[in-house]
DNA sequence: GCTCCTAATTCGTCTAGACAACTAGTCATA
DNA sequence: TATGACTAGTTGTCTAGACGAATTAGGAGC
């Protein structure tokens, strides 16, 4: 693990005082120069933490006024690469998972291809369902390279999320996610799993996520019922 | 017209250079250290047009070797605040427009509280087809205030996009988007228009465009067919 | 009470450097 | 021919300031 910047190790101890609510949403964050001195670096070293903060939403920056905790929206927000659970985390709904389908499976081609490795070599293959408040939500296919989690089991993905599994248990740095959203009708299958009916307008979502290093991590498809918004937010160029 | 910073220049001056091709997809752009003399300013200011430009994707950085211009996935882009057409640019596809309605029209309760007016107040409401190599691929539902563009016409929205008119003809400075996504089947008249089944799978898109300003500038639902798929990048946190 | 002005506070922009980390070559050597 | 060391070039990190722009609170004057 090669030591990280300082300001990374400033956002990161900013993240996690926003996460367990020692710096609740709306509080202010101390002032830029205090901020400088309390982590012993130079203001435009907090100003490049801020920056991070800025840019993933966790906080508002007001020009004369302050730095705040922003405030969170409910639904699930995708700017920020995280886990299902993670993105409706705010809404104090219960998130709950449940695999339906967990092995080690040979891999087809376009798979093989994109985890640079051979046809047929093994993968991790995981069908989830995800609940929101006991209802599904959405139904996931992953494939993971079995080089990334040699370990994973069912029982692994029971306890913590994936990525929290991932990043955690086995040290993966994540660096970004490359997704793909269409509208899909359901097949009965899936409709069945849902509880849906056959041909319900479902958001598909063809997602790649990738390791600093740029290896893929893996590989999610995921059908998500139209009860269940995606929020975004676009910064003007 | 405020004057722009300095970092904001040269970011606008590298991205019309990409626009225009001057700049092609792959090519090097010169190193921080020249681009600072030749701007003349000092380094920092230049990593921090590079900064915006690689969030944006417009250039791919890697330390050791060099900045450059990144090359472009197919499909409607959605990390940066920009128009439909500019969204789908760079496929080389011919991208089109066709009003199907436009009026000044009375905004009914809950537009009105968004845009800050009173309600049965006067906005624009504009509904356009959007079409990608003739077929219709999506259709626009807008409401833009009057306030933001009093002299706004049918003709304006023809040969330009709705994005430039607002930023270019009203000196509107964009801030971000929120959006919502979710997936919907056609009603049987969007259907129609869109050359569509009823019912048919289509990502249903509620965008709302603030100004650098606080205010509302637009808020636009969108259907997009399913064979028109957005991508979306994602960093990790 | 009210308005206007001023001062303090805060974030925004920018400088001119320094050294570290990484990449892609070149060149000597086994 | 391969390998490894070296080097030039590039981006990454960081400093210690300076001044500008926006907001807010408080006081002076009415």
């Amino acid at each position: 693990m090669p030591r990280a910047p300082r300001y990374r190790v400033i956002y990161d101890d900013i993240v996690s005082q926003i996460r367990d609510g020692r710096l609740p949403a709306g509080a202010q964050l101390p002032n830029e120069n205090d901020l400088a001195r309390r982590y012993g670096v130079s203001r435009m070293t907090v100003r490049q933490s801020l920056d991070m903060l800025d840019a993933e939403r966790y906080v508002v920056r007001r020009q004369g006024s302050g730095t705040f905790v922003a405030e969170r929206r409910s639904g699930r927000h995708l700017n920020r690469l995280q886990s299902f659970g993670d993105e409706l985390a705010a809404d104090d709904v219960d998130v709950t998972s449940e695999t339906i389908h967990f092995e080690e499976y040979p891999v087809p081609p376009d798979i093989a291809d994109l985890f640079g490795i051979r046809a047929d070599d093994i993968a991790h293959r995981v069908k989830r369902i995800r609940k929101v408040g006991g209802v599904p939500a959405a139904l996931q296919d992953a494939w993971i390279p079995y080089a990334v989690a040699p370990a994973l089991t069912r029982e692994s993905l029971l306890e913590d999320s994936l990525y929290r599994t991932l990043t955690g248990r086995y040290g993966v740095e994540l660096s970004h996610a490359d997704q793909e959203l269409t509208a899909v009708g359901l097949s009965a299958d899936h409709a069945a799993r849902l509880g849906a009916e056959e041909g319900a307008p479902a958001l598909e979502s063809r997602r790649i996520t990738y390791a600093a290093d740029g290896n893929v991590v893996e590989r999610v498809t995921s059908w998500t019922l139209q009860e269940f918004p995606l929020l975004l937010r676009i910064e003007a160029q």
